[in-house]
DNA sequence: GGCCAGAGCGCG
DNA sequence: AAAGCGCGCTCTGGCC
């Protein structure tokens, strides 16, 4: 088989990171500087500049250089695959840089793979340098040729001495094209290394790409309209927090002055989240503190930000595009891009309510709505619309993750339930407190819900009352907690199980090396991971797995499995490579949450295969297409996003949704 | 001004 | 004996 190695080094003045892979490519001034390729039947790789700049590098430079675009155009005409590191960012750049602009031919997609997918799909960090030193590749990313990149990527300050806008003086071009080879370098080992993605997520991968391309139509002129009328309320309540605390506390999210004030004004608080903040206010304070606590709550929600985020990201054809990353999770769940589609608050106004926030002023708004920074939050979702002569149609498997964890765990009892479709937050509070369902009231049915959500995969007290809280549920006692947490494991005896029987199976499948069996699971050992084989023949990665002794959450000693991970170590998004222990009930949250995205991955690709729909978003549990106007038959769009695939006989499913015009909850 | 970490937001 | 987990983004403040 004979691959091209791919790698572009650009620049241009939009941000890449607010604005996102498509906005940059579309923006005039972006351009693609130098290309560096390496062909599997020649020995060393090549780098070609675009003319601009192949005309500012210095004499007598020595990159293995070519003159001719026509040469890498026609490679790609002969090997069979193009590999690319972020594989997208190539394709698009390569469509609007090179083909739009100097009439080249497009990059073949069929041919087009992507290594930071596969380093992805093996479980191991997405980024080069990262799954560089993950497996201790001989090349390895140059970290001074990156920090000279970042610097050429974008504009640059001008001064009186030096007034040009681009970083782009002669020897570091070089250096540059350097870099570019040392990147192909690094992919081609990186990738050789680990074996080809299987074709099934392969086309996953090309599905996904599909559906960033198409994108998703925004609202903008909805936008402008709701971010003028909230930014006047939002100057005027920081405004008043500034008075209030006489100057001390600047904003609603300085955390540390505004407790410190808190505490002087004689309220002492742990934390400012949002449930403290509601729970302060129950109590009896002053009333500075009140409004101030009040107004800490109207900034604190994420949604103006996200109206930002969306306008960042729009382009040209009024579409955000690139909002998906297939794989994103180690369990093969998506992840999100930009404004994040994938956690919009869910609180969210229909079509009709969406139109009056647009067409009256704010105090119409607060009479006949809410204040309006509330209405801002719940018109975000809103703001994603169809376009003209299409609808929006979706729908949305039901409590995903309790059909699939009670299907893996056969437990018969609860499948039955969801098979009759019966109400199962009720059902679960009749065998924790021990009556008919048809006799529990509406708290102890949030028990139940509470329950359900939070103690499949293990957890104990501490999960329950996190759920409780993140549901604004009050619960009783803490004796009362390990009760209810007591009974509700006692009715399901699979459940419980079948996290000692994954514990168990792993435990010996990683000290003998030999494969072992729960129900449709199959756990093996292959190329230096623990791989989970699932029903769908999908299979999820574990890297360098072992057994350690290591400390449990209540500071015993333990046996237990760990791997090689890369572990979020704060909120921000920071990551380390680390060795992390994995257990029973973790397991069977994975393996769940994995069997779960296989569902959604082939609704999305029978959507995709359909005529009458195209998949324009999807949020882990959830399908929305556009459809042409006129569609009536919501019925017909949720059996084919339930339908029940060939390796999954038995899981009962049931999706619900809606047609319009604006996307909702 | 860029980078990093902590606190907080939100979703499934 | 006992373990929810999986994501991404914004704002703030300290550091270089």
């Amino acid at each position: 088989m004979r691959k091209l190695t791919i790698d572009f080094e650009t620049r241009g003045s939009v941000n890449l990171k607010t604005s996102g892979l498509f906005k940059y490519a579309e923006s005039p001034d972006t351009d693609i500087i130098c290309i560096s390729f390496k062909d599997s039947n020649a020995l060393s790789p090549c780098v070609y500049y675009t003319e601009k700049f192949a005309a500012l590098l210095p004499e007598g430079h020595r990159l293995p250089l070519v003159k001719d675009i026509g040469l890498l155009t026609r490679l790609f005409g002969l090997v069979d695959v193009i590999e690319a590191h972020n594989a997208t960012f190539e394709m698009i750049m390569w469509r609007e840089v090179m083909a739009k602009r100097r009439g080249m031919p497009d990059i073949p997609f069929n041919k087009v793979r992507c290594s930071a997918a596969k380093a992805a799909y093996y479980a191991l960090p997405r980024s080069l340098s990262d799954v560089g030193s993950a497996l201790n590749l001989n090349v390895q990313k140059d970290a001074a040729g990156y920090a000279l990149m970042m610097k050429m990527c974008k504009p640059r300050k001008p001064t009186l001495a030096d007034p040009s806008i681009w970083h782009e003086y002669p020897e570091d071009l070089a250096r540059l094209g350097r870099y570019c080879i040392r990147d192909v370098e690094t992919e081609e080992e990186m990738s050789g290394l680990l074996p080809d993605m299987p074709e099934r997520e392969l086309n996953s991968w090309r599905m996904d790409f599909n559906i960033n391309n198409r994108g998703l139509m925004v609202d903008v002129e909805g936008i402008k309209n709701i971010r003028a009328k909230v930014e006047d309320s939002e100057t005027k309540l920081i405004l008043e927090i500034q008075e209030l605390t006489k100057g001390f506390v600047k904003s609603a999210r300085q955390i540390d002055n505004l407790k410190r004030w808190l505490a002087d004004n004689g309220i002492d608080v742990d934390n400012l989240t949002k449930d403290t903040v509601t729970q302060t206010l129950k109590k009896d304070c002053p009333a500075d503190v009140a409004r101030v606590l009040e107004i800490r709550q109207l900034l604190g929600k994420s949604s103006v930000a996200k109206f930002e985020a969306m306008q960042d990201y729009t382009c040209q054809d009024n579409r955000m595009h690139g909002l998906f990353m297939w794989h994103g999770a180690t369990t093969g769940r998506f992840s999100g891009k930009g404004p994040q589609l994938q956690n919009y608050p869910r609180e969210s106004f229909k079509d009709r309510e969406i139109e009056d926030v647009l067409a009256w002023d704010k105090e119409t708004i607060e009479i006949w709505h809410c204040p309006i920074m509330q209405a801002a939050s719940k018109c975000l979702r809103g703001m994603i619309v169809a376009p003209e002569n299409k609808l929006l149609v979706a729908a949305d498997f039901e409590q995903i993750e309790a059909r699939v964890l009670a299907w893996l765990a056969r437990e018969e009892k609860v499948l039955q339930q969801f098979r009759d479709k019966l109400p199962i937050y009720e059902l679960a509070a009749a065998d924790i407190y021990g009556k008919p369902y048809n006799k529990i009231n509406k708290e102890e049915r949030q028990i139940g819900k509470v329950c359900t959500l939070a103690l499949g995969y293990q957890g104990w007290i501490s999960a329950l009352q996190n759920m409780a809280t993140a549901y604004g549920i009050v619960l009783p006692s803490e004796d009362e907690c390990k009760k209810i947490m007591t009974e509700w494991r006692m009715s399901r005896p699979a459940t419980v199980h079948l996290w000692k029987d994954y514990e168990e199976a792993v435990m010996k499948t990683v000290s003998t090396g030999q494969p072992h069996s729960v129900g449709c699971i199959k756990f093996g050992i292959q190329d230096g991971f623990l791989r989970v084989l699932l029903p769908s023949g999908r299979k999820i990665s574990y890297y360098q797995p072992r057994i350690d002794e290591v400390v449990t959450p209540y500071g015993g000693e333990k046996k237990s499995v760990t791997y090689m991970t890369q572990r979020a170590i704060n909120k921000a998004g920071s990551t380390k490579w680390d060795r992390v222990p994995t257990y029973g009930g973790k397991l069977a949250e994975n393996i769940t949450q994995a069997v779960a995205a296989d569902l959604l991955i082939d609704a999305l690709k029978r959507v995709e295969a359909s005529s009458k729909f195209k998949t324009v978003l999807h949020v882990h549990d959830e399908v929305v297409a556009e459809v042409d106007a006129g569609f009536k038959d919501l019925k017909e769009y949720e059996d084919l996003v339930a339908e029940v695939p060939e390796w999954a006989k038995g899981l009962p499913i049931a999706a619900s949704g809606w047609i319009g015009k604006r996307y909702r909850k």
